[in-house]
DNA sequence: ACTGGTTTGTCACTTGCTTGTCAAATCAGC
DNA sequence: GCTGATTTGACAAGCAAGTGACAAACCAGT
């Protein structure tokens, strides 16, 4: 379950959100003025903020900075009463992930709230995977070898990216065109080794002695990710 | 024997499905609507669902997740009658391991219901054995002696492995011929000699006096992963 | 114990299958 | 229809399974 931090002066306000987000599941802390604000954020450290930038005590603004600073990762979404375009520049400078302008709909903050959260997860767990000198990029479908990105179809890159979720395992070639191919298409097994061969020739130092897309004579493929020396 | 849970309210694709998979020596169990589906799932706790998202009473996305929060192992592939990208996003955020799309075809649903259960499987046990200075890993086909790999080809990781499954019993070189090679295979049983031969040199101390793997004069071999000394 | 026949251990060689690799054919997206 | 990706097919090369020969071990009956 998530938390999330409310940081609001208004109790009707206040009241409104802590009922919108209890009924969603989320575990809701709420504060009502910056010090505050600043110690139930450093204590419960929460998965999201929401935060009015009108606040007695400690800035709002401070106060957004502080927890950017302190905890990049935890997305901010602001409340705030104007709608002005120089203030938008602002809450970016402030680092808030996003901003809703009062009065405001529950529902679009909820909505912007879990935006947030799902960006920042993403983001947290950027999924990424190396092996020898290459380095593997999930979400941007692509490998980069010394520096240098190396072209990968999208057949090549779903075939490598089952090899890494499946190091060290032999696979067998009708694992391969199952997993990799799909159920309905059913190419020949020489294909597997074509396509493997691609991958040896892009990304094996030297793709007549592979390291790390090795074969298995009789069973299949198998992906070491660390080659013993 | 697996059983499978089907929840499902079209009672004519129920009765395929039943059929399918009881074609197949699974057990199946079969529930019409939502509540009964998670009772049932409750009760039988099966080792994999087949959840139709539309479903009369609770939601299928409930279902879906309550059953992957009570038991995140266990594989959910899911109906869905919409081939939205979108729809594959929400999927996997319902946390189902698979999905198909009406209508689909049977043969490919049993595939990726099976799929479903070997990477669970997978997940939860990686397959080992050991004995004397030996380790043995299934998924990666390889036997590890001190801590050193030894390089096992195909044919002898079968002999190895089956010998394993039947530890102390005496087979005959027939039953290894029927077992490992293949009914439609028939070699010389002099093969069977060899290849033990093989792993004797690979994996025993002493290949000139086997402690694992004995010879039992006119009958046959016997494996015995603990041998009195 | 001895002996002969049978079974098994062991090795080198052959054969056959598996895989690497390339080029041509086919397919898919623009 | 063009372009790049994918698949297929062919051929060569490599590896491992299978075979047969011989020696050693084993067993049974004397």
């Amino acid at each position: 379950m998530s938390s999330i931090l409310v940081i609001e002066d208004d109790a009707g306000i206040q009241r409104v959100l802590q009922r919108l987000f209890l009924a969603e599941h989320y575990d809701v802390k709420t504060a009502s003025e910056g010090k505050q604000g600043w110690d139930a954020f450093a204590s419960s450290s929460p998965d999201a903020v929401i935060l009015d930038l009108m606040l007695p005590g400690m800035s709002g603004r401070e106060l957004c900075r502080s927890i950017k600073e302190s905890s990049p990762d935890t997305p901010v979404v602001v409340l705030s009463a104007i709608s002005d375009v120089a203030d938008k520049v602002l809450l970016l400078e402030l680092g808030a992930d996003d901003y809703v302008t009062k009065p405001f709909s529950p529902r679009e903050l909820l909505a912007r709230v879990q935006a947030a959260m799902r960006r920042a997860r993403r983001a947290r767990v950027r999924p990424t995977a190396s092996f020898g000198d290459v380095q593997v990029d999930f979400a941007r479908m692509q490998a980069i070898r010394n520096g240098a990105p190396v072209v990968l179809t999208a057949h090549e890159f779903r075939l490598l990216r089952f090899f890494i979720e499946n190091a060290e395992r032999v696979l067998t070639r009708e694992e391969l065109l199952n997993e990799v191919w799909g159920y309905n298409s059913y190419p020949s097994t020489r294909t597997v080794d074509n396509q493997v061969l691609k991958l040896r020739q892009k990304l094996e130092v030297n793709p007549a002695e592979p390291v790390h897309f090795c074969t298995v004579h009789g069973a299949g493929y198998r992906f070491v990710p660390a080659p013993p020396r």
